[in-house]
DNA sequence: CTCAGTGCAAAGGATTTGCATGCCG
DNA sequence: CGGCATGCAAATCCTTTGCACTGAG
């Protein structure tokens, strides 16, 4: 499973004739263990000796391979997360004091409701959907 | 129903003690024909004589009166929309070609499944939830 | 050798803040 | 009068970009 989304992300670059390097595996690494979005200062944190500009340089690069995935918080900070497909689909609980995100999800029965529903609104209205997002904006357990 | 929206935010204004001023009332009236969440240059466009700044401040104060609510769409512009209960809930289809953002609404029946599905999840992560944002991602009927 | 990848510092761009002035209550 | 509200300009802060250097293939 490890190596699988590995694998998978290394083909995806080398389909974009871009490498898969130690920084961007490391940043891929870091995405995994926080098992929740992270925030470029977090990855900065969490991964030893990165340049902040190569970080924004190689989640854009894994972002357009389609390995990360930007996501909407509270905040006005980019989080990243693994891209749908190398993790489990899920969704968000965004804490708005202090701006955490933390993943969820919910039974494969409402999931297919949810996208019943949704295929139709994207049909009434001309759009070719790509994703959605159902996301719960409260506050945590520590933020009480 | 148009005065009532007005009304409304003056006495959350007032009881903050703060007023509801003629560019504030603007701000409100071009969100309102905006039909949909509008950013702070589609406002200052709409609206003659702002400064930009005192657009964001108006802003701010009015979302912490609860008149206004901040979402996030695609791109990292922020945008705003009348607040929950002097609007209908609904919805956004959010395109992530043109970052523009459109409304729309569920069955009631649906609403009411979501809901109950979306209390479960926040009591099961201590969470108290203030409210949900489901969104639909992908490309608007223009952007193909 | 060539070209993607990296680091540093400087630039960008939306948003915020300091400060002096205007104006409602 | 006192304090909120406003406008302008300068400051912030996350993010992006220019440039020179390193390293993989």
């Amino acid at each position: 499973m490890k190596s699988d989304v590995h694998a998978a992300i290394a083909d995806r670059l080398r389909q974009r004739s871009e490498r898969y390097t130690e920084q961007r595996r490391a940043l891929i690494e870091a995405l995994r263990a926080a098992k929740r979005p992270a925030t470029v200062p977090e990855l900065l944190d969490r991964v030893p000796n990165l340049a902040q500009s190569s970080v924004y340089r190689n989640l854009a690069v894994l972002e357009r391979a389609d390995a990360v995935r930007r996501v909407a918080g509270a905040d006005e900070w980019a989080r990243y997360e693994l891209a749908e497909g190398l993790t489990d689909h899920h969704h968000h609980l965004i804490c708005e004091s202090c701006g955490a995100v933390f993943d969820f999800t919910v039974s494969d029965a409402f999931e297919r409701d949810l996208h019943h529903v949704l295929d139709q609104v994207a049909d009434r209205h001309g759009f070719s959907a790509a994703q959605h997002r159902l996301d719960l904006v409260g506050r945590c357990r520590d933020c009480g």
